[in-house]
DNA sequence: ATGAAAGCGCTAACAC
DNA sequence: GTGTTAGCGCTTTCAT
């Protein structure tokens, strides 16, 4: 099937290649009368005229392509949540969104040999390597980094503030060590960190967990059992999401702690699975969505050559209360009274 | 900043636009001293050179690009391990392989307006509309919809054998009512009624779940207790999914039976939740890894303009045995024996 | 109101 | 070996 062109669709309709381009693309600057567009229009239908992307990117010099960078991480349900948002609130500016995942080995300049986007969203953080290619590259780059953390400053806090409301008092993190997520967890046990001094509470016990595997709990156990031992007990443990909640809830049971009664367990994400858990998680929501919009509306202002940042809502992250967080058991030591 | 053209490399290198573009694009029919390659090479990585892809594609009559095409159904990890693969194996063939999610209300039309793929690769089956429209484009489609149904077959099957041997003879099956993900769904269903009459059992009771909500368990322990009851009770479930398999097993609490003794549960997926639940998850896990390769390797055969069709193989399927399954509670009434 | 014509940046057949 | 040249299919200015 040899494809269709604008020349077929004019010679078709009698009429001349640019009006095939004007009629098509709805031109404000020239009018045509209903009979010449509904000739071209039926051409155009007749033989199944679809428009040579490359020659119109060519002439326009610009792509209607929005390029979603991300990579390789195993993500949870969270993160598609984003991008269909995305994908759909980006459609609705008449542009295309895709996505490409980067991986060990395979760099931006790869895609971007085949590709010329109009923009491209950094949803994970560029190697140096990639930033470099982007910037040389001369396409836009809307980091949507900075936005990503802002919320997840707020997403330790939600936790602390939910533990602490709850009256726990000595608090631990778990954490995990993993470089492609690194600046994310980082922000999260941070914003916790900070959470737990403004509520005049001590520093936490951070356990730093590798991969996910069979072990994890066993480790993990260890930790928890030196947290809880000696006068001043961990109650309450914010978790890097909501696996390695579950993986907690695993070691606690391990470790000879009921949660939530001597352990609370807070997560991330909310993660489908969580909610039927037992008991079942307690975790952070974050409005993925709304930030969708929020990336949406700096792609609408159409960032030039200068990347631009999407500043998120810190409100945009709700606690998600079930069965792993309570009040601690009666009280802790230090408080005789009552 | 404009942009960087082969004839400014070629002005840089003393040299004209073509031979920039023979050495970049390394043409085995013309060789050049080592000296103009390396001016040329040189001059293009000072300038910082990245040559137009649409410019480049119109003029190849093709691209580099495959177009990975699903929807916006909420799906677990295993769908992301396999694009992530797939990103891989056809980086490794040269090409770019970027992923686009369609919506209710998004045509494969308006992406195909922004972008002229290579290929479309299909991973959910296409609405007539799409599939039209891809047919018309002349952009030959890659179906994984016969591999990905031939591997949900053995998943069934894969159930039913693990739960069989164990020595269940009453299985039922839960599983969803979603459109997007009906016709999986009625493949893993068929292959677990299959595998019950390959093993003379009799057909399964089978409980239609809606959205996975927190009623979701109730309604599944009104079909448990029913299945449960009577002479010759279910002692076995083969859900849907991960997700289904746990909303399964809270059920079963609420049912007032024990996963696994009165109960096994067996799910699909090998979500990373699913091993710290408790009883952990006994799981199939389906090999992506190699039904990507398979995808690839047919990509690299480059589907002219007919479909082509990827046989996946059955035994890419891999039972995951935990903690919900087991042998049934002192043998089925029937077998008075024993 | 419509058509002719000039490229966008690149590749590749062909000439020198 | 290297340069010249002719478009790929489309958009858009400028004539008519």
């Amino acid at each position: 099937m040899n494809r269709v062109t604008a020349a077929d669709v004019a010679a078709a309709a009698g009429v001349s290649r640019s009006t095939v381009s004007y009629v098509l693309n709805g031109s404000d600057r020239v009018r045509f009368p209903e009979s010449t567009v509904a000739r071209v229009l039926e051409a155009a239908a007749r033989l199944n005229y679809t428009p040579n992307a490359a020659a119109s990117s060519l002439r326009r010099g610009r792509s209607d392509v929005v390029l979603a960078v991300l990579h390789d991480m195993p993500h949870g349900t969270a993160l598609g949540r984003l991008l269909d948002e995305l994908t759909a609130v980006v459609a609705a500016q008449g542009r295309s969104l895709v996505t490409w995942a980067a991986r060990e080995g395979s760099a931006l300049a790869d895609v971007l040999r085949d590709l010329t986007p109009r923009v491209i969203v950094e949803l994970m953080p560029f190697g140096d390597e990639d930033r470099a290619t982007a910037a040389g590259s001369g396409v836009p780059v809307l980091s949507a980094i900075d936005a990503l953390l802002d919320l997840e400053s707020h997403v330790g806090a939600a936790q602390v503030d939910h533990l602490a409301g709850l009256g726990h008092r000595r608090v631990g993190v778990v954490t995990v060590d993993e470089p492609r997520v690194e600046v994310f967890a980082r922000a999260r046990r941070a914003s916790a960190a900070d959470a737990l001094r403004r509520h005049g509470l001590a520093a936490p016990p951070v356990a730093v967990m590798g991969e996910a595997g069979a072990a994890a709990a066993d480790v993990l156990a260890e930790s928890l059992r030196e947290w809880t031992r000696g006068p001043d007990p961990v109650t309450a443990v914010a978790c890097y999401n909501d696996l390695f909640a579950a993986i907690t809830c695993a070691a606690a049971e391990r470790a000879g702690l009921s949660v939530p009664h001597d352990l609370a367990v807070v997560g991330v994400d909310d993660e489908p699975l969580g909610a039927w858990l037992s008991p079942t998680l307690t975790t952070v929501r974050v409005d993925l969505p709304a930030l969708a919009t929020a990336i949406a509306a700096a792609l609408a202002g159409d960032a030039r050559s200068r990347d631009v940042d999407v500043i998120g809502e810190g409100r945009d992250v709700a606690l998600v209360v079930r069965g792993t967080s309570g009040a601690p058991r009666s009280g802790s030591v230090d408080q005789t009274s009552r």
